[in-house]
DNA sequence: TCGATAGTTAGATGATTGTCGAATCGTCGA
DNA sequence: TCGACGATTCGACAATCATCTAACTATCGA
């Protein structure tokens, strides 16, 4: 009865996006790049909100990036990333079978 | 316009139970313990399926109940577990918001 | 009361990971 | 081409945590 938005996760995809979310730095940052939902978001900008190094952030996104709950591009100098709404989905859906 | 099932879930929360959630053994626990839906599963029970020492199933139970994500009682010699399924929805909701 | 079964607690250990500084790469404007 | 800015990579370190064994508590049946 739910909108099958894709093919159903692995475990292994599933424990991926989990371990992303665990991270509550990382959470507010996925949050951060939602929130501006009209265009992507420059990196530079999460750093001036967010209190971490460009090391650390760079770490955090590329968890993100492979738990696939991201996405980026290059513009220029910049980085831009957006949330991948459908993969978010499709974890929330896999949990709230349980 | 949501359903309100109860109070928005802390920060504090939310990592709770997101770790909670991020491991995999954890999340088959769970899982096996929301299967089992007409009576609360006893820890034995989920002892014959997962590959684990007592020892280490006590401790995944306590995060989770840590987590409020499982409620716990007595009966008997055995110790029977259920999942709190208003928590995990209230967990979902507030991801889905991203 | 004793033995057996169910679970918990304590302590140890190996693996994972969040964090940073320093060095490097990429891109643009002058 | 060079400098400045944005971002990544590398190596290191401290903290967290999943797991086990061993010892303990709790409950029941005989």
């Amino acid at each position: 009865m739910a909108a099958a938005k894709g093919p159903k996760l692995s475990e292994r995809e599933v424990t991926r996006i989990a371990r992303a979310l665990a991270e509550p730095r990382r959470l507010q940052i996925l949050k951060q790049i939602g929130s501006c939902d009209e265009e992507a978001l420059a990196c530079r900008f999460i750093l001036e909100q967010q209190d971490i190094s460009p090391a650390t952030l760079s770490h955090h996104l590329k968890e993100l990036e492979t738990a696939d709950l991201i996405e980026t591009s290059r513009d220029g100098k910049y980085v831009l990333v957006s949330v991948k709404r459908d993969v978010l989905r499709a974890y929330l859906d896999q949990l709230s079978e349980i």
